[in-house]
DNA sequence: CATGAATGAGGCTTCATTCAT
DNA sequence: TATGAATGAAGCCTCATTCAT
């Protein structure tokens, strides 16, 4: 929270005037960035009628994006360390963040999956796996990430992960691109 | 600390006769388990003569499969925790996990590219993609899946990584199986 | 201070204008409700010519009641509560509320002594055994009260209070009404 | 907590080796004084066969000189302090403390009523009026009393409200010794 | 004269670590 | 070698008070 107080330019003290505690700050921050984002999510998957898998990549771009180069790139890995700290936290992060996620991306899939796009897979698991090498860039820069040696760049990777896991999602024996 | 203690059966300060802090028993576990673990790779890579993409299935479920149900399984979630609060565990941890995995699964990559059976793709990249969904599996697992309703099985879910990430490795223009 | 702020409709910093500090709101508010309440004691001793008990029990009876019901009721646990953070508080106190109330009572309790109505009795004593059960129905009140599930009825205490207080006055070996 | 832990002779954070937090430390204190010296009462109204008078003279005689000189005569205003602060430490006061003095209080009020002894007047009220003279003179000098250069005497205050307190508790229209 | 944002000291609590036994 | 009591720094939070506007 000192810390906090410090970036934000004041006494220690002053966060108290506008949270309730260290867990209200956090959902705070959860609030302003990536709920906003995801809940962009739902219209897109609405509104789109182009090839499902450029949307797919488009949205999990957006997202990535979204972080990249951002203070907010920290959020992820707070998420998960304070987890067990603040049950409550957790619990709305899941409501928030994880849930529209869930919803949207496995409409989306399952959509792809009617029209013979993508391979059938329980959605639970393939959101899991689709947004775990994302939210995994994050937490790795924001923790082992600061020792390596070999540096992970964001745009090579993200890319590198959509050529893979869109070309994985296809149907099985259909001939990729 | 208290709590390693009544686990391990000794009292508060018996761990500091075995332990100087309690970094250096992070680095312990680690050493006890993780690995011991990894380091049955690289032989497993030299050994193997068959087709390369079961080598891959068979050393990623021997990881995934050496920490489901076991307590070990916190410790990646601990490791990305106190990453920072502990950089030397962090170097540790790189050093002694992250270093072979790198190594072992990149010279396995390699050789599945040289073979023509996986797309040629930067290695430092296809291995962190291709272990993110597993390690992320226990990272959730220890901290949002505690509360999370949706729960997510071990087995089903790995099954569906292996699919999706081997059929997306191999070479685009190659039909599946 | 913010609550008192808010009771009286103005913002924080505006009680600073009106008081140097907590304290002095705390000295005002005995001001304005216990000072006024044990000044107009004097007259009443002085210019009474009925029965001496009966005006000890007005005279008690008016400081009851005059609290009974009114956000004043909580002045005499705060008191209690802040004397000892307050040291010149709790001397204002003495001096401002104790003491004419020991002065006043004390004179009257002598008039009875000498006109063989009271019983000799040390009038400090006298004074504060007499006060102690209606001061400690408010400072109960405000304190354990509040979970307390047998609820302590302002007047029918006060009568039981005076009933007996009154007959224990008495002059021993005189038979009560 | 640091005055507290400076009194035992101890650093700050050793208290909480044996007390989860502060209400804690003062139900513990409650329990070690108060609650011990209430429990003694039952026995000795069921055992005694003597005059009533002397036997309530004697329970309230040592309830209060259990306290006096005591630093647990400290307890009754930190009680009154703290009660909002800490409702579970009210609730347990008036459990542990106030319930059963008001149960032997009021078994021996009964009694002396039924024999003739004491006037009828409902126990509620006159236990409260009974002990709040002497809950009062601890409260007062845990606060007032430390700046009031008129000293209260334990033993004859304790004789006066003894002496009145049970003369007025004569059936009304029955000569005082 | 009023505001309300900001301060910072102080209070409760935790926990890694030490050390006398 | 093992114990477990004790330490003390650090963290979260409150609140009386100040001050620029």
């Amino acid at each position: 929270m000192e810390d906090i107080a410090r970036q934000a330019g004041v006494s220690g003290g002053t966060i108290y005037r506008y949270f309730d505690n260290k867990e209200d700050v956090f959902k705070a921050a959860v609030r302003e960035t990536l709920v906003s984002t995801v809940n962009r999510t739902e219209e897109a998957v609405a509104n789109h009628d182009g090839k499902v898998d450029d949307l797919l990549r488009q949205i999990l771009g957006g997202w990535f994006q979204s972080l990249v180069g951002n203070p907010a790139a920290a959020i992820p890995k707070v998420i998960i360390t304070e987890a067990t700290n603040f049950p409550e936290l957790a619990r709305f992060y899941i409501k928030e963040v994880v849930g529209p996620a869930r919803r949207d991306l496995g409409a989306l899939l399952s959509r792809g999956a009617a029209d013979g796009k993508f391979r059938r897979i329980d959605p639970r698991y393939a959101v899991t796996l689709l947004t775990a090498p994302l939210v995994w860039f994050f937490i790795w820069q924001e923790s082992l990430g600061a020792v390596d040696n070999e540096p992970l760049d964001a745009e090579p990777y993200f890319n590198a992960c959509m050529d893979l896991l869109l070309d994985g999602l296809r149907p099985r024996g259909q001939t990729t691109a």
